[in-house]
DNA sequence: TCTTTTTTGTGCAATTTTGCACATCAATAA
DNA sequence: TTATTGATGTGCAAAATTGCACAAAAAAGA
């Protein structure tokens, strides 16, 4: 059963009776209805109608045909009017993709968003490897680095997150309070063990040595236990720092630590409703936390 | 929804993945799958899927289509399936129309052709209007008289059934029996009331005066009643009296007033293997009863 | 009975759709 | 890294589809 659309104009004029009516339905000439009438019957080796000057009435085999045919239109109809309206409402699935760094932060600002939309699910994918945007795997991804450049990707700032130096009360009992950057050499620091291009680790790099940093991980979120734990003093958003309480600032943040982050979206995704309003929601939220 | 085909376009695609796999499938170019797929999306308003060097994955939407798709592809499939099989077997219905006259006649064959195909329904339908094949209402039809000249259907000699004159033995006990046509003026006859162009009613007005036909009727049916009942001598066909004990054959069956039958079959219908099967079915139901 | 309306059916031209060639791009394997 | 493979995307010509004009026939109405 090949040609679907024959089987449309089949469906009409089993429907309606007469060929006329069917062509004009289908807004074609009814010649055309007549010749794609032939080509089915002719194609399934079955006569579909008989034709007499009055019209068209279905034999056994179209009335069998009517009957698929006029749930299939049903299902079409109702598929198109569920299409048309994602176009413009925000249901279904949303995927944002983040590191697993940025979840404090963004956890509370989805979980209002998810509120706002009770008919939307939120799917938060944090993981090691980049889950990519042109297949299909993320609606939105919040990036942190160098603004990434993949060529259907649409990209826009986010915000810098404000990145401060910490360390637990119990590691300042121990090892006393530094005074100014210059006295760091006498500190123990918690850093990344990988040469990762962030800025506060590259700062940490160059104007701390590298016996100092004492704790090192992978995994930012490891990093951000160790400081809690009072293993040394480390970078911290400022945002995660001043939850804990038991956390000193030990440098306030400053402008050249912070990272930039950025909202990239697939540009098939970008100009639909769903993906619009929760960018839209999340620049209003960082926006009242930055106030 | 309009255009099925790009439907059944988007379908292949997202089942496979791919525009070339999809193309493949449909035995089109592929740049023709992918203007379907652009298209479609256009007049949806949403897209489909996301293109990227490795393929094509569904979007949300696409998968929704997707599944409706896949449903119509099995419902179609199926329905192919069934309206060829309809082509080349015996099942459905079988109607069959005809004067009440050939009830007699027509209701063994037909038994026994339903009894050679469990599957089938033999629909009988008599009655004073003609049921007219070219609206669909049967599929073959038993006529008498001279041979119809519709042009949509074809019309085959059928038999010529043998018709006698026959009395009961009620009648001759009273009237006694006729000897030969010249005595017919000192008898009683059951008639027909119109001036139906069957022969042997032809027959009946020219050589037995009018105020003889004392019974007349209508319905043929009511016509063998009377006889049956001994108001007169009336026509039977020969194998319908042969059925009654009581009857005495008056005048042997003539050529002259054998009525002439015609299968007519509308051309649509006539190919098919249901008809064709009935109708040869029927003819050696005939020609054995002659034998 | 005759006219009007409605419907199907067909040859031919215009339009649309499709196929082909080629470009491009990304992933894979040597 | 480099060549190769397999995928998408586009201009242009060929092919198929469609629309139009018109014919014909039957039902409906005057």
């Amino acid at each position: 059963m090949e040609n679907w659309d024959e089987v449309r104009t089949a469906f009409q004029v089993a429907r309606l009776g007469t060929v006329s009516g069917a062509a004009e339905v289908l807004g074609v000439h009814h010649a055309t209805v007549i010749r794609h009438i032939d080509a089915l019957e002719q194609r399934l080796g079955v006569k579909l109608f008989q034709r007499h000057a009055r019209g068209y009435t279905a034999t056994e085999a179209g009335q069998d045909l009517l009957q698929v045919a006029k749930a299939t239109d049903d299902q079409f109809t109702q598929l198109s009017g569920r299409l048309k309206g994602r176009g413009s409402s925000v249901t279904g699935d949303l995927v944002v993709t983040s590191l697993a760094t940025f979840s404090p932060l963004l956890a509370p600002i989805l979980a209002e968003f998810q509120a706002e939309h009770p008919e939307l699910i939120v799917r938060y994918l944090t993981g090691d490897r980049l889950f990519r945007l042109e297949y299909g795997e993320a609606h939105v991804a919040i990036r942190a680095g160098t603004a990434p450049d993949q060529p259907d990707n649409v990209v826009q700032p986010f915000m810098r997150q404000k990145i401060g130096l910490y360390a637990a009360h119990s590691y300042i009992r121990r090892k006393g309070r530094p005074q100014g950057e210059e006295t760091f050499a006498d500190h123990n620091f918690v850093g990344h063990d990988a040469e990762t291009r962030a800025p506060f680790n590259m700062w940490l790099r160059d104007n701390v040595p590298l016996e100092n940093i004492v704790y090192r991980t992978i995994d930012n979120r490891s990093m951000e236990d160790a400081i809690v734990a009072g293993a040394g003093i480390g970078f911290l958003p400022h945002s995660l720092a001043s939850r804990y309480s038991n956390l000193v600032q030990v440098e306030p943040p400053r402008p050249e630590w912070a990272a930039p982050l950025w909202l990239v979206t697939h540009v098939d995704l970008h100009r639909t409703a769903k993906v619009q309003s929760f960018l839209t929601f999340l620049k209003a939220a960082v926006k009242d936390m930055d106030a």
